[in-house]
DNA sequence: GATTGACTTAGAGCGCGCTCGAACTTTTAG
DNA sequence: CTAAAAGTTCGAGCGCGCTCTAAGTCAATC
């Protein structure tokens, strides 16, 4: 009735390895998977929902540690709902930190590359002179906003 | 004339353990970095605001093979900076682009997280029973919006 | 002078998240 | 029927980014 799919297809689809499919189900992080009568793993939708919601945990960066917990109470049922939910609010709350972080690192990054830009105009003022400035002017800039650091 | 600080001092500062320090000199991070009579480091301004640097970039996940390849061009001189300003330019693109992922995943955490807690206003109606509601009616809400996970 | 504690080097070890190899069985194509 | 492709289990191995241990040096204090 369902459309079961091999590992190979799941791993296609999810962009993860068969190695990998096999190692997140051995740590308990997916299961149980359907077997056809010889053993062969068949991926129901059910399954795939799920992968798909590890991956969104995985960009996350939530370590595999969590995600395992997180599994076990999954498949203790719905009376864990609520500490599920506490699960990820505690993890949303730290992902909402890290992305401001990095927002701000790449602020930094931003200014970086535009404090290069100005130093490559600065270093090559004419489009000609490909080689040859070892010793130039180095104090020329009217102070920008407080770099200091050798670049 | 500078205010040179000891390795324990530039841990406490920067949040990084001496150890690290010292293993991120001997990778090519850090250096060179000046030194008392008998051996014992003494961290510059100049050494710190580096260090900060680097601290951004393993903020924005830079592999540390990158920082690497970037400190010795840094070490290279001014020649390098075009250079520099192109591998900073690429490491930001892929910043933002995982940022965005990040957004993206941390909404979908944010619509499990309603979700969870629909789930609970239906599991547990008034707010008195604490324990015993092992079978309940499963299928009584109306279709959210294509949830099909088993949560 | 002895001790305490911060520092040094060189190198081994660890936790994480896979990743791969070996040996074997099953399925599929020709 | 044969051969290749895809599946299985079990367990070892790997790359990354530290992290720690051991053995020794040096500076300051009792």
């Amino acid at each position: 009735m369902e459309p079961h799919l091999s590992i190979d297809e799941v791993a296609r689809r999810t962009g993860l390895t068969a190695h990998t499919l096999r190692y997140y189900e051995r740590i308990g992080l997916i299961g149980p998977v359907g077997r056809t009568a010889s053993g062969q793993r068949r991926y129901a939708p059910s399954n795939m929902a799920w992968i798909e919601f590890l991956l969104r945990l995985r960009t996350t960066r939530m370590p595999i540690g969590k995600m395992q917990a997180f599994a076990a109470l999954r498949g203790a049922g719905d009376s864990t709902v609520p500490a599920r939910r506490q699960m990820l609010e505690e993890h949303l709350a730290e992902v909402l930190t890290e992305i401001e972080a990095m927002r701000c690192a790449a602020d930094a990054l931003q200014a970086k590359i535009e404090h290069y830009r100005s130093c490559e105009q600065r270093l090559a003022p004419e489009s000609s002179t490909e080689r040859g400035n070892e010793h130039e002017q180095r104090k020329s800039v009217p102070a920008g906003a407080g770099q200091a650091e050798g670049d």
